[in-house]
DNA sequence: CTGAAAGCGCTTACAG
DNA sequence: CTGAAAGCGCTTACAG
């Protein structure tokens, strides 16, 4: 293993200064054309690159963005929501971009996550993603703003909450959905998800859902709701319950598509037939809701849209520039499991 | 904004020299008992971070692996493949279980990655992810070994690559489904994704197919094989030749699962069924393959142990330990697409 | 346009 | 057990 090579050793060859080598390096228009070019042509045969330790060091900026990937500690550790996958995605791709680093992480809600990256200059930013009990941590959130530290949060627009967020109308899309089950003909209804302040996304989702139901006079406070967490699991054992009690209704409103997985399983396990018997809907339009039988009707967030979103509003932040909530529209996907026009 | 607090800040405070701070932080034995604690006490009252810009610099090395996914740069850049998606969470949870940090890239094949992270001191090591034309990189990964980079690559194993390998057994779970739909009664196939020396995975299932038809005396040199890259789009245009040419087999062996949802879309827009009219076999059991109708049966890569075996041999490279290939058996998921046993 | 020098914030031999 | 000092490899005012 060679050692690696240095400015200096540059400078060496080339015959100029360290100085001179950096700047060259840093497209400087203070350096001479043709100085420019041997110092660059040198460092590319000597395979050299700027460490990026001590650039940084100098700099005090790390052209990096921190990820912060909070997860359900009790959901599945096996799998994460594909629809964080997807962000994922779309992040790391408007990161590259925008030619920054993205380092990913996993937090748990209980870690001392707060201030590590960008406080230890490996990031210049935050991205905060994942559902999860927003409430509990947002005495951190207070924290980061206070002490400066630059980032943006999917998730529920919220003016009480401290910092910019960039989210999908869950209200709407909840509110939405549910009318087009009305509009199908179903009448009786039941939700499943946790509509409580501990799962911000789910409760706006949860009001637009009783709102279109009292819309159309169609709410009743004991219409049946489930507190699920987004798993198949929690879907699955919500219809046992319902299946139990015998309290099957025309419409099943699920809070995620990965509930909606766990409720058509439960049913496909009953004699009812879905949407026959019973329509299902989800949210969040994950790449599986397209391939179930019957298709999956539910809400689309645009992932890849959000995921620009994101990284455009941080590095705004970061450059100083005044930066905005953002809410994005929910689009309904209208697949076979919410009935047809003429049921 | 606060300024930062630097180690001499905490020194100051303290009425210790900076040296002690850092030893005190570090957990360094060499330390009083006493003064450890008040220093780390002041430090966590100051919301002191180490900076690690300056202590990678200083030490040398990052705590940090790089991931770089390849993408094929035909694929709908809309959409990762999901396998890969599932294969960044695994590693993620693994860097995170290893204490090291993740900094996730996508790279085009032609770009000038191969240096980049390590040589700029932001990462230890590398894992190399993705499918794509390994041919055209391999000189990069030559150069990589020469460097002493530390690296590890997801994919074909072969003694003839440079660099450590972590990889499922392709050929075996080519042979294993193809003889699964012999065994099933089918007798005619054809065989969708690029079989050349461009993509070593799919040749490697495709050798696994060919072998398996040979060994039941079931392969002629003129069985159908399209070249098919991993997207929907290839396997859906693939069936219409098939469709076209009035030569649609029995079963049809994709070298991917995201080949063979394309395959069902095109059936399904045909007069065949399947798996009465034709079988339809997939590889990688991404979850939408338990959701199609009918229910692909495929190949399982189990991500899970994938990641943590990518990220426990780099940190055994990083700490130069001797390191070896790794071969994951493939294992077969049955489901309803290959036709039943009364077929 | 170029060079000498300071300094980013740490870690760690060295000396006590 | 502690402190003074060197140095990791850059960038960038400052002086020419």
């Amino acid at each position: 293993m060679k050692e690696k090579a240095t400015s200096f050793d540059i400078a060496h060859i080339a015959g100029v200064s360290q100085s001179t080598v950096s700047r060259a390096l840093n497209n400087s228009p203070l350096v001479n054309q043709e100085t420019r070019d041997r110092v660059q042509r040198i460092a590319r045969e000597l395979n050299y690159k700027v460490d990026k330790n001590a650039s940084n060091l100098r700099t005090q900026k790390s052209n990096t963005i921190a990820l912060l990937l909070f997860e359900d500690p009790t959901s599945d550790d096996s799998m994460i929501n594909p629809f964080f996958l997807s962000m994922l995605g779309s992040i790391t791709r408007a990161c590259a971009n925008a030619r920054y680093d993205l380092l990913v992480s996993f937090q748990n809600l209980d870690d001392d996550w707060h201030a590590e990256y960008e406080d230890s200059n490996k990031a210049d930013g935050i991205i905060l993603l994942g559902y999860g009990d927003y409430l509990s941590y947002r005495n951190k959130l207070s924290q980061l703003e206070e002490q400066g530290t630059h980032f943006v949060r999917w998730g529920a627009h919220d003016k009480e909450h401290p910092g910019v967020s960039i989210g999908c109308d869950n209200y709407q899309g909840g509110f939405d959905i549910t009318e087009h089950l009305v509009k199908m003909g179903h009448r009786s209804f039941a939700f499943i998800g946790d509509a409580g302040s501990h799962a911000p996304e789910f409760m706006a989702r949860h009001q637009g859902y009783v709102d279109a139901l009292s819309k159309h006079g169609l709410w009743t406070e004991d219409t049946p709701q489930f507190d699920a967490i987004s798993t198949e699991d929690s879907g699955f054992h919500a219809v046992q319950e319902l299946l139990e009690q015998e309290a099957l209704p025309d419409a099943i409103v699920c809070a995620s598509d990965l509930i909606a997985m766990g409720v058509l399983k439960a049913l496909r396990l009953s004699p009812y037939s879905v949407p026959e018997d019973v329509a299902v809907v989800g949210y969040d339009n994950i790449q599986v809701s397209g391939f179930t039988t019957p298709a999956l009707t539910t809400v689309q967030q645009n992932t890849r849209l959000a995921g620009e979103i994101l990284v455009n509003t941080l590095l705004k932040a970061i450059a100083k520039q005044e930066v905005h909530d953002y809410l994005m529209p929910a689009e309904l996907i209208i697949r076979q499991s919410c009935g047809s026009d003429n049921s």
